[in-house]
RNA sequence: GUGAACGUAGCUCAGUCGGUAGAGCACUGGAUUGUGGCUCCAGCGGUCGCGGGUUCAAAUCCCGUCGUUCACCCCA
């Protein structure tokens, strides 16, 4: 036992009796999508380390410590994609979409890998569906953008999540703003955990996320950003707000809103969910006006979202109980005596030529195990084959929610199993 | 990286005061020699995570270790 290989810690199996509800959850998302305009993007799982390290930003947590990075036989340093805006701006300036109309809007569905310790709703390989949008500067483009996340919470049911959003400022206005939190800070050093006292040398805005009640009561004085913006992104931030009101859309505005991304400007935004206990947030994003110069491409703003599979699902299952279920086989072929296994065997190909979902025993199964098998698998239908059917050309036909049966010519049989499978479609 | 709880059959778990293992579900067969779901009977299935210690005797007590889960941190 001790040398038994599992899965990696923090990565997880998808069996197929788990992939219904998740292949439902990608079309729901899919067709969010694509009624927004958002056209797919696919990326390498991994990049060059210097596209998170420089995108991503030095000062995260991401960089500093979470990422699956190696070296390859060339010598290269690369990394297993720990996010997907700094991939998206990589293919944007690669293929020269500058050139294109704007906005460029992306849409991904893609593992995304973090070394972390695992805990409920967070894992080392996990998926994210994302969006971003390229090449505006629209206050309307971050509205639409958590609007396409709201539309795809409602389309997939997903209910109790809020929404909280806030201004992280722009280069013009956060470098005051930053100078008068590091002071406050400062002077109130002695009332702060040393955790802040790190963040302060780091990030100092992160000081807003901690939770230690003695941090908590210290900042509730600290200076707050949406005191401090400048005038156009004090319009900016109103737009959103009204465009957010366009849309129907309730929020809650939260000062304290920190994203851990540094590429982050203007809008951040969150969805919590309740049921999911303390990785609570669902999916989050913002506006980035700086990250694709600081990629090494032209200037061009952008504005997207991220948000995790695996939150979504686990959030479904604990408040909804009518999530799809895998299908079973609509037609089981039954071999009564095994002279006539051969005879199930091509019945059942041919059921399947003609585009019906068929399922015959392979286990030298009795009948009576087989009728079994038949049951238990969901089929609507079983087709069973004796000496006799076989002899007369015919196989009998068991409705197995009814338990009605009749013996029919095989083309008839087949005709009716054939016409079940085209109507359950 | 830190803390806590938990590791017994494929799954969910029980196992008293230490006496070398049980149930339910699932799976296979039978009751019904050509008929499923319900019921009943039987069968299959475990080096009790791993290593060491205490003991006549350890799933049980002690130490270590690995893993899982939850929480902190951070995020999706």
């Amino acid at each position: 036992m001790a040398d038994k290989i599992t899965a990696p810690k923090g990565t997880y199996d998808i069996l197929p009796d788990e992939q219904a509800v998740r292949r439902w959850v990608v079309a729901r998302a899919e067709d969010v999508f694509r009624r927004y305009g958002y056209g797919r993007l696919d990326t390498p799982m991994f990049e060059e380390t210097a596209l998170f390290s420089r995108g991503v930003g030095e000062s995260t947590d991401i960089v500093r410590k979470e990422m699956y990075t190696f070296t390859d036989l060339g010598g290269r340093s690369m990394t297993l994609r720990p996010e997907g805006t700094a991939p998206a701006a990589r293919a944007y300036v690669e293929h020269g979409m500058h050139t294109l109309p704007q906005p460029v809007k992306f849409w991904y569905h893609w593992p995304m890998f973090r070394y972390e310790s695992p805990q409920s709703g967070r894992y080392r390989q996990h998926y994210q569906f994302g969006i971003e949008a390229f090449g505006s500067t629209s206050p309307a483009l971050d509205a639409e953008a958590i609007g396409v996340l709201e539309a795809l919470y409602r389309d997939v049911g997903l209910a109790h999540v809020d929404l909280r959003i806030n201004s992280m400022g722009c280069r013009q206005c956060r470098p005051a703003y930053s100078a008068q939190l590091h002071a406050f800070l400062t002077e109130h050093r002695s009332d702060l955990c040393s955790e802040c006292h790190e963040r302060t040398r780091l990030n100092p805005l992160r000081t807003f996320d901690c939770k230690v009640p003695g941090c908590v009561h210290v900042m509730d004085s600290a200076p707050r950003f949406t005191d401090y913006l400048c005038e156009s992104c004090e319009t900016h931030h109103s737009v959103v707000r009204d465009h957010l009101a366009l849309q129907s859309i309730e929020y809650t505005e939260d000062h304290r809103l920190v994203r851990g991304m540094d590429y982050y400007t203007r809008t951040t935004f969150e969805f919590q969910s309740a049921v999911l206990g303390a990785q609570s947030g669902v999916g989050g994003g913002g506006r980035y006006d700086d990250l694709v110069e600081s990629i090494g491409g032209p200037p061009t703003p952008g504005v997207g979202f991220g948000t995790g599979v695996e939150r979504i699902l686990l959030a479904l299952s604990r408040s909804r109980d009518d999530l799809p279920r895998a299908r079973g086989p609509l037609a089981y072929v039954v071999a009564i005596n095994d002279s006539t296994r051969r005879e199930a065997f091509a019945l059942v190909h041919e059921l399947r030529t003609r585009g019906v979902a068929a399922e015959l025993d392979y286990a030298s199964r009795s009948l009576k195990g087989q009728m079994k098998q038949a049951g238990r698998g969901g089929a609507r239908f079983a087709l069973l084959l004796g000496d006799d059917e076989v002899a007369a050309g015919e196989v009998t036909l068991k409705d197995l929610a009814t338990g009605e049966e009749r013996s029919l010519p095989r083309t008839e049989a087949a005709a009716i199993v054939v016409r079940a499978e085209v109507s359950a479609e």
